[in-house]
RNA sequence: GCCCCCAUCGUCUAGCCCGGCCUAGGACACCGGUCUUUCAAGCCGGUAACGCGGGUUCGAAUCCCGCUGGGGGCACCA
């Protein structure tokens, strides 16, 4: 039988880090069996449910590199591909469910129900419906019907007296007491259905094999294999993940962090980091190793190797990753570095709409020159925000340490005389005017290079001096370096 | 309240199923040192964990029971 794993979304919001992170076990193992992944649009909740985000949400799989077989936008054999257009089929799952008695419509109203649910907890026992529509004669209906009432739909499971097993891939066998159970709403008196029945039906319909979630939905489980037996289908195999926790220890929330895979987007980490990091959540897949490509993951994942413990998203970790693949890419791609270094370069105003041939060009030059110091797209702008600005900014704590004794004046501006006059600014040419300019003084290179390189860019920190100069150039270089010169001479006076 | 899941360094985890090779391994972070014009990267070194209590056994991180702690479910949400 062929494997067939799906990722069912709700369009209520951007994609979340911690559903991308399920999407990929699913997703994985599928790729991993040569199987079909498949992505189904869960948007029952037609309030809270918009174009705008699915399509946000298909794109950001897409740039996780993510594929779906089958989905909305390709469709497939088993479509359509959201619930708002599997209406019918929903009616006559329940349909059968209601012929066979194995459901039944109930005329209570939300009020009466939370009249039930306020006694069990004032008698501190645990709620269960009542079940006082289960044996309705068509007499009583009739009468509800005249009443104005429309029903839900109640799956039957009072009969149930057999522990139900839930065979959990990563958790071994969990068995449940029917008698914990209670007779469920399936459908909404509106005629809409509800989480649990629709799933059912979908995951059956849509030949889905195996479902990896989180452990939230294991507690529902008993109830769906309920409904699977009541309509004769076979349930899809099942794994259940802890939630991944923020640094606070709580499922990951806005709080600690960011939690939309948009959000790492747009500042600058890798897809292939991203997914490593991903795995590296739940499972290692050899001991002292980290860094896995894509395929070599799909190639080694096995269900039964996932953690069953709730993983804290260590930001700092996977920020070392995403560096450990900007490195790689230094050389062998650095397109990808710019690439990623654009979201966060707009964001800061350093640049409007897509680059032009020779502002991309000018970025791949940044983007060299600042080498490994950019292990997230957006340390562009910490640490070469001076390359595309008109002046500089000296940060007071630099100008305090480099920039306070007047006596530099003098030495950047000889300095300042001396970059004008070469023909050519280059690497080699900037460090032999710093480095003899030193000589001739007396003084230690660092001496110069330090407040020369606070003049340039404002910072302590950032890349190598001679390489920065000869990338801003002699014009901007002298430039700055008159602007430092007048500081210096205007801090003097004025002190 | 009832039911379910989980539990190894600060964090991700290896080991656990099939007890001894565990003086508990790796990685991130942290702290030193080294390189160096700064930072980053690199290299070398270091601190740091089996939640607690009982069993079983010659021997337990590994098996059993209890406890504690954390998480989840008990909706006309998904």
């Amino acid at each position: 039988m062929t494997v067939r794993t799906r990722y069912a979304p709700s369009p209520t919001g951007l994609l979340h880090i911690g559903g991308a992170w399920m999407a990929f076990f699913n997703w994985l193992f599928a790729r991993s069996q040569g199987g079909a992944f498949v992505l189904r649009i869960e948007d029952t909740d037609r309030a809270r449910s918009t174009a705008e985000y699915e399509r946000a949400i298909l794109e950001d799989f897409q740039w996780l590199g993510i594929t779906w077989d089958e989905g909305p936008d390709v469709g497939g054999p088993y479509g359509p591909y959201r619930q708002t257009e599997r209406l019918h089929i929903y009616q006559a799952a329940a349909a059968t469910l209601l012929a066979r008695g194995a459901a039944y419509h109930c005329y209570c109203t939300t009020e009466e129900l939370e009249t039930e649910r306020r006694r069990a907890r004032a008698e501190q026992r645990p709620y269960r419906y009542s079940g006082r529509c289960r044996e309705l004669t068509p007499a009583q209906r009739a009468a509800f019907e005249r009443e104005g009432r429309r029903p839900t739909i109640r799956l039957r499971l009072h009969a149930y007296d057999e522990i139900i097993a839930v065979d959990d891939l990563v958790r071994g066998r969990v068995e449940f007491d029917p008698a914990h159970l209670d007779d469920y709403i399936i459908v909404r008196s509106d005629g809409t259905p509800l989480y649990n029945f629709a799933n059912v039906v979908d995951d059956h319909e849509m030949a889905i094999t195996h479902v990896i979630r989180g452990v939230e939905h294991l507690s529902n489980t008993p109830k769906q294999w309920v409904m699977y037996r009541a309509l004769g289908w076979t349930p899809p195999q099942v794994a259940h993940l802890a939630n991944i926790l923020g640094a606070d220890r709580k499922k990951l929330s806005k709080r600690t962090g960011d939690t939309a895979v948009r959000d790492y987007r747009r500042e600058g980490f890798l897809p292939e980091a991203l997914l490593n990091f991903f795995a590296l959540m739940a499972w290692y897949p050899e001991e002292h190793r980290e860094i896995y490509s894509v395929p070599e993951l799909v190639a080694r994942f096995r269900i039964e190797d996932l953690g069953r413990a709730s993983p804290v998203f260590d930001l700092d970790k996977l920020i070392w990753m995403n560096g450990v693949y900007m490195r790689s890419l230094l050389e062998r791609d650095p397109d990808r570095i710019v690439e990623a270094c654009l979201p966060a370069l707009r964001e800061a105003g350093l640049l409007t709409g897509a680059p032009d041939a020779a502002q991309r060009a000018y970025i791949s030059r940044v983007v060299a020159v600042l080498g490994e110091r950019i292990k997230v797209g957006r340390d562009i702008v910490a640490y070469g925000d001076f390359f595309f600005r008109e002046t500089v900014t000296y940060e007071p704590e630099a100008a305090r340490r480099y920039l306070s004794d007047p006596r530099l004046a003098d030495l950047l501006a000889v300095l300042r005389d001396r970059v004008a006059a070469v023909p050519v600014l280059d690497a080699a040419a900037a460090e032999g005017l710093v480095r003899g300019l030193a000589e001739e003084r007396g003084l230690a290179a660092r001496e110069i290079v330090h407040p020369v390189r606070v003049a340039l860019t404002g910072k302590t920190v950032g890349p190598g001096l001679f390489d920065l100069m000869a990338l801003l150039g002699r014009e901007r270089v002298a430039s700055r370096l008159d602007a430092a010169v007048a500081f210096l001479r205007h801090s003097r006076s004025g002190a």
